[in-house]
DNA sequence: GCTATTGTACTAATTAACTAGTACGCTAGC
DNA sequence: GCTAGCGTACTAGTTAATTAGTACAATAGC
């Protein structure tokens, strides 16, 4: 059995969210490279205990974002014409997206640019927990 | 009647968020001066065709903020102790709405802290001109 | 062509968020 | 105290998102 995820039902975060996060994470890390095989639509669900349309969607959004291609018939793969670089460049055009909207309406509203960065450091700091806390708590 | 909100249910957002942010932005550029008081639950969910209930949440979020005080029997006022430092408090928290969504997106693509660093300095260069900005290109 | 394996499409059940309806507690003025 | 005005608590209806169940289409190997 090759690399397998987990999810947790109960964290509050959508399971296709959490595969597609340990998917393009794992890519970007290098964990799974160009080219290699993702376990099958119906194996992933049967190893995590959940219905196959949902890892279906994660796959989805994966290729969606052009961190996989995905064919009926033969299976999921990496990506292998963006590699590694590709991926995240796909990653952060979407995130770009919400900053560029979160950074405009600061200024709308006369924020300083000081206190923009302020602001952006304590969100960091609430979403990337220092050092490597892999407890989850439940904000607020 | 004094200054009256609009609030549209088809957009999407959620009505009470409506009312909470235009009231931030109000006191943030000084339309709505501390001590000032607000329209009453009930008034100002006749006027927006609204149930009272959700005019309620929005002053009660807005109470949770600090931005206005409430009591019942006497009326909403917009919060006096804190005049100027609140309304920019209460103006980042309207941005930090937009960064929180920002953040949670790129950790959710599995986007490191360092990379969403990196995006937001750019976004941060192409919205806030170089003028004084203190000079922070090589290494963070 | 036939069969096994893979992803997909369509539909339903569950859950959470949001809003509305109604009745109640608190404050002010008489 | 009593009344009027204001916010609050509790409950129910609506809507959207998420997940699951079942049947279908595409590819590979025989």
């Amino acid at each position: 059995m090759p690399p397998i995820f987990t999810v947790d039902p109960r964290s509050g975060v959508p399971i296709y969210l959490q595969i597609t996060e340990q998917v393009k994470r794992s890519v970007a890390v290098g964990v799974l490279t160009p080219g290699e095989q993702l376990p099958t639509v119906k194996q992933l669900a049967a190893d995590l205990v959940i219905n196959a349309n949902t890892v279906a969607r994660a796959y989805r959004e994966l290729e969606r974002d052009r961190v996989i291609e995905t064919t009926p018939g033969r299976g999921s793969f990496i990506a292998s014409n963006g590699s590694v670089a590709g991926a995240k460049r796909a990653v952060a055009d979407v995130v770009d997206q919400a900053l560029v909207a979160a950074v405009r309406e600061a200024r709308s509203m006369g924020l300083g640019r000081g206190d923009l960065k302020d602001l952006f450091e304590r969100s960091l700091d609430r979403w990337y927990p220092h050092d490597n806390a892999s407890e989850e708590n439940a904000a607020s």
